[in-house]
DNA sequence: TGGCCCGATGAATCAGAGC
DNA sequence: CGCTCTGATTCATCGGGCC
């Protein structure tokens, strides 16, 4: 599978390859302005306390692997510093990073970026469509990730496939949050015991996205934090030449063998990143937070009845607290009642059905 | 408008009021450990190359107002750690803040959140259902905005309202990812002269996610860069006190006269949805106290295992003796259990779950 | 073969009161 | 502060087994 070429440089360039060891040696023994495109996926520094049950008990399988333990915010800054400049100095100048964290990293990895003279192009959020959720209700579910997009310097002509985004997602330009879901089911790679082969592997849509907007057939992407190597295995769908760095020999063993099987421009996995979602819910809660409706204010049936709305988007009527739903149904006595179409608001010595303001909202979204 | 308040030190805590000046000096002057949200919506330091200009040759009104000029990254870090820093020494313990931001600035908000000793809880994702296209088509349609939201320090117990939040998402808890409109037609406030009032103003549904999500009614709301006062005017809606720094005058006059209009919603609108949590507590020896259960009685799970109340409160099954919970976590081979749900006695040939004696017990209290 | 039900699981900084 | 005990808490998806 090793290639080499040849850089404007005397050292060669092993595109193609999955090199192991530390990325920052690893980086470091390659030539500088060689590389178009750097994917990095690299430890978030979770810090997480104790165990996690979900309701039923069952115990959550937690990313507690030694290469995501820091110290401090100062250690895992200091990495963070390294690993950028090695990476800054590969790249072309006219070359692009893109980085993915969460909250408990993408923060310091952000600053280090702007203070490493990068040049943000935008932050795009990855929001997943199958988050795990938060079992506890303590917080909001952690239904995101951010990545970073930046050109090695301010000024840079950096590659950016406009018509390309724009032709993924069906004619309107690409916007700065992608919905995708998280990578599992048969594209979850599995190690010999059939677990999964690595904790946080990412899904191919995301990748497919991030080379067809930021890359041309051809380019180099280099990934300091291989993994399981999806950015490899997209990267050779594509057409695209690529370099892995990887500590792990188990992780690399699964990659090596993961991009062996693909063969360019097969891209049947990835029909999931243009799939069209179903039509947006939405709640009636949206209705009051945004003042269409009034808390306080009083929502009728047909019959005359009433029921007043809460801060909270539920209703209280006929003794009942709950949802447009569950009240309409206890006052019908019925098992289940459309809120939407059974209750009206008055405008104007007028009664209309809160549906039109549901399809107001709608059309907003489209 | 202005009302005063003793807090528990000396100094008078200016609720419902905008104060001018600089922010700092102006938190500085108030007393510590008094404030129970802090919003802010801090200068963005954006740096925009020259004007931009649409593709029918109109300009686009940039955001290049003088208080978001800083000359570097370090002017920039100075002054938001200076700023966090005044706002923490305001906050309660229990307390939390929340800062929005772009890509511009957030990484460094981020980074000087977390050095100063906050604790992140959740980044939340503005997504924009209508944002400004990207109208020379270089990059990504930046149609979101971050927010952070941390408490004062980690393990402090800061106000979530879950059920209210999940109500306001049709039953399904609330994500980390928010779509909701910026904030333009009617809700868009003018000056004198017909232009917007304020480059940068929030829609007011954002607000009532954050506050109905993160205060309860009579909590104090900050917001050290008041603009024209959407904080101040969704914390009154909402039965909230609410204190609003503000530089310019401007803005404070917008502000002033859009919140005298506001009238806030009555009480029991104001009341949300409240988890099970928040009910009192009955102890499992008051149903056999009270002859609700009879010593000896036993009880069953759903697998129809059995269990004998004894008369003190405890149970005895598979070889052990202990509470409701112990015995059943015993059973099932679990790390915890609720015995309230899992157990069950039987009257006239029916199995009943030992909750509905407990629901009994609770109705007889409120 | 199809439909239904059940179990498993995913980058998670996931409790609070009482003594 | 530390320890003990109570008892609250989940969404979307995939795959396997069963009828």
């Amino acid at each position: 599978m090793t290639t080499m070429t040849r850089a404007k440089g005397a050292t060669a360039l092993p595109i193609n390859t999955i090199l192991s060891g530390d990325c920052i040696e690893a980086m470091n023994s390659l030539p500088e302005n060689s590389v178009d495109l750097i994917f990095a996926d690299p430890p978030y520094n979770l810090q997480l306390k104790g165990d996690l049950h979900r309701p039923d008990n069952s115990k959550v399988d937690a990313v507690d692997d030694h290469w995501d333990q820091f110290n401090s915010f100062a250690a895992y800054d200091s990495f963070t510093r390294d690993w950028l400049k090695a990476a800054r100095r590969l790249l072309k100048p006219d070359g692009a990073i893109w980085v993915i964290g969460s909250y408990h990293n993408i923060f310091r990895v952000g600053s280090a970026l702007q203070d490493a003279g990068y040049w943000i192009l935008n932050d795009v959020v990855w929001r997943k469509s199958n988050p795990m959720p938060n079992f506890r209700g303590k917080r909001f579910t952690n239904a995101h990730e951010t990545m970073i997009w930046a050109s090695k310097s301010e000024g840079a002509k950096y590659t950016f496939n406009y018509e390309a985004l724009k032709a993924l997602n069906e004619g309107v330009q690409m916007r700065s949050d992608w919905v995708l879901p998280i990578c599992n089911g048969g594209e979850r790679l599995k190690d010999d015991n059939g677990d999964k082969a690595h904790p946080t592997q990412k899904p191919q849509s995301l990748l497919h996205r991030v080379i067809v907007g930021s890359t041309n057939p051809g380019d180099v992407i280099l990934d300091p934090f291989f993994g399981t190597g999806t950015t490899g295995a997209v990267a050779k769908m594509l057409g695209r030449d690529w370099i892995g760095i990887e500590r792990e020999e188990s992780y690399r063993k699964v990659a090596r063998r993961r991009i062996d099987d693909i063969r360019a421009f097969d891209g049947t996995a990835l029909q999931v990143s243009t799939s069209k979602r179903a039509e947006p819910r939405v709640p009636f809660g949206q209705l009051v937070e945004r003042g269409m409706l009034r808390p306080g204010e009083m929502l009728v049936n047909t019959r005359g009845q009433s029921a007043k709305v809460r801060a909270d988007g539920t209703l209280v009527g006929d003794g009942v607290t709950g949802s447009i739903h569950q009240v309409g149904a206890k006052l019908e006595g019925a098992p289940s009642c459309n809120g939407w179409t059974y209750w009206h608001f008055k405008r104007e010595g007028k009664v209309v059905p809160i549906d039109v303001l549901r399809q107001q909202i709608r059309a907003e979204m489209q």
